[in-house]
DNA sequence: GATAAAAATGTAATCGATTTCATTTTAATT
DNA sequence: AATTAAAATGAAATCGATTACATTTTTATC
């Protein structure tokens, strides 16, 4: 394993000429180079990041924040954060929080410990007070999921808008009994695609059931199935469900399913975020698409500013309802 | 941004004795002990890991290298690998090579780089020439997929095996026509499951049938969608699919829906992997549990023991049957 | 060829910790 | 109290790079 000073040596050279070749500098003469370079490749030399880590007091590492890698929500923007960072010499560390408080700080102490150069937060649930606090010194970004007015750049789409489309194309197939299967609202977005879902239904004339708004503790499939359960046995059934996240749409498509219900004929499905297997369950789901691979790229180019020290500006992106067949027979 | 020099001087010893503190050391007083957690809590000090991992010639953090995040398959050996590291003080670091030399690349030069201290290996299209190389020097392990005879550990299942009860399976129901929809037979776990399809039929008298063997080029849903077209166009059709994973396996089900026929009573279907989706499609899927979190867990473990340069033996571990609404009316 | 300017290279400090070895302090024993 | 052993602490080297500044070499100009 050798080391600078070996390939200087080799080389006939200084270390600090060595360094100069390695970093691609142009103060070095073709002779020279080709000297260090030879000895290089004698040496079978690899530089150290350790050592330049530490002079350059950074680590070349960014995390990313997500509740639960088994969500495949976030898979398309960690790809995005992931290439873009690629693309800048920085590398990704994938931090699964199960919203667990002392999961996160294990992460967190990452950046103090100089070990991440700044985050990606998607954890809805992350301690807002500790990510404030926190991004005084580092760099950090939130990503599709963020809290508000808390001065931390985020890059998303607009939740009630796109929950307004989404119900407002029920309405236009002629559902007028439509369910939100929402999360807590302690979570933003969950707020905000309500606001959608009262705004369509008021825009049309039809009048709020309270029994047709239910929340889940999860966005996962099991409570999906539950949640259409308690829907099923309504007295009034309704005839479109709009389900905040993909995976609750599913799971709703499968208890629907299973009660020997039709989906669409008898029961209407809509999903969120469009995930890969959106498309693989029968009947294929309708779904609202975010950019969640441009959502990537855009929250790493700001990080990355970020931590450059250049100053960085919140983004919100454009998203697009996808019509499949659980919502058109 | 304090460092080691300040709490020193704040608390008056050397920066020994910080050190000492730091790493837990009782050779510190415990007067002067508290003086240095008083500078320390002062200052607001967080040691930095790029001095300590330069000293100490390691970095804490291990590569996990797989072809594609999005493959739900990889998920549980992930935790279980994050977890385990997690408690012996190491960081995973994802690698997604999409079974591309060049990506893989960039992340064995992590290692060569001394930016990761070793690496789990998932990835089935890996360069096992370039892997053999690196393992001389790095710590290496495969998981699950891995070229045996390369002189690097793993830890698997037994594929053959597996294989083989999954297709017994199928026919101790009654089938007789089975598919077996495999991958490329250039992955030794395709050629072990092969075995394991053949075996189960010569042990039962039942001939092969070269039709009904059928190669996919990815583990993908479009795949097993695109293999059971050409299934479902046989002349003499099968009566059961045996899927050498549940993406595969899924497609093949949405695929059989669609074509009007029944699952499982016109055709049986059985996966492998027992993915998270495999349980929430209609019917649910009868599928090889492979003990993924275990195997991660082992993985991990095998992996710290080689970095700390111990010695390391290969594991296989049970796997299991699941019988699902996908071979039972 | 002398001189100045530009280019190339080297010396040594630096990043922030750990650790060996030497030294000082404390405790134990007579 | 003297002596010795044990415990606590410190000084300085070290890990492997980068870079400011100093110095040397080359090139350009007259």
């Amino acid at each position: 394993m050798a080391n600078i000073q070996q390939v200087a040596k080799q080389a006939g050279v200084s270390v600090a000429t060595v360094s100069r070749v390695l970093n691609g500098q142009n103060t070095v003469s073709s002779k020279t180079k080709t000297k260090v370079e030879e000895a290089i490749k004698f040496l079978n030399y690899e530089p150290s990041m350790l050592g330049r880590n530490l002079r350059n007091s950074e680590s070349r590492i960014i995390l990313i924040l997500i509740p639960n890698i088994s969500n495949p929500f976030y898979l398309d923007i960690i790809k995005g954060i992931e290439n873009m960072a690629l693309s800048q010499g920085y590398n990704i560390l994938l931090c699964e929080t199960d919203s667990n408080p002392d999961k996160e700080n294990i992460y967190f102490d990452l950046v103090r410990k100089k070990m991440a150069d700044g985050i990606v937060s998607m954890d809805p649930a992350v301690n807002v007070d500790t990510l404030k606090e926190l991004a005084r010194t580092y760099a950090i970004i939130q990503c599709s999921e963020y809290g508000g007015g808390i001065g931390i750049p985020y890059v998303t789409i607009d939740s009630e808008e796109a929950s307004y489309r989404a119900v407002k194309h029920l309405i236009q197939i002629g559902h007028t009994k439509i369910v939100l299967m929402n999360s807590d609202e302690k979570f933003l977005y969950a707020r905000e695609r309500k606001a959608g879902y009262q705004r369509a239904l008021k825009e049309h004339g039809i009048a709020l059931d309270k029994d047709y708004v239910i929340y889940t503790q999860e966005l996962s499939f099991a409570h999906g199935q539950q949640a259409m359960k308690k829907i099923l046995a309504l007295q009034d059934r309704p005839t479109a469900v709009f389900a905040v996240s993909d995976l609750l749409a599913i799971g709703a498509l499968k208890e629907i399913n299973a009660s020997g219900l039709h989906v669409p004929n008898d029961i209407a499905v809509v999903g969120f975020d469009k995930i890969d297997f959106s498309n693989m369950t029968n009947p294929t789901l309708t779904t609202v698409a975010q950019p969640m691979y441009k959502m990537g790229t855009t929250a790493a180019a700001m990080l990355i500013d970020k931590i450059k020290g250049r100053e960085v500006d919140s983004v919100i992106l454009d998203h697009e309802l996808i019509i499949r067949e659980s919502t058109s027979g």
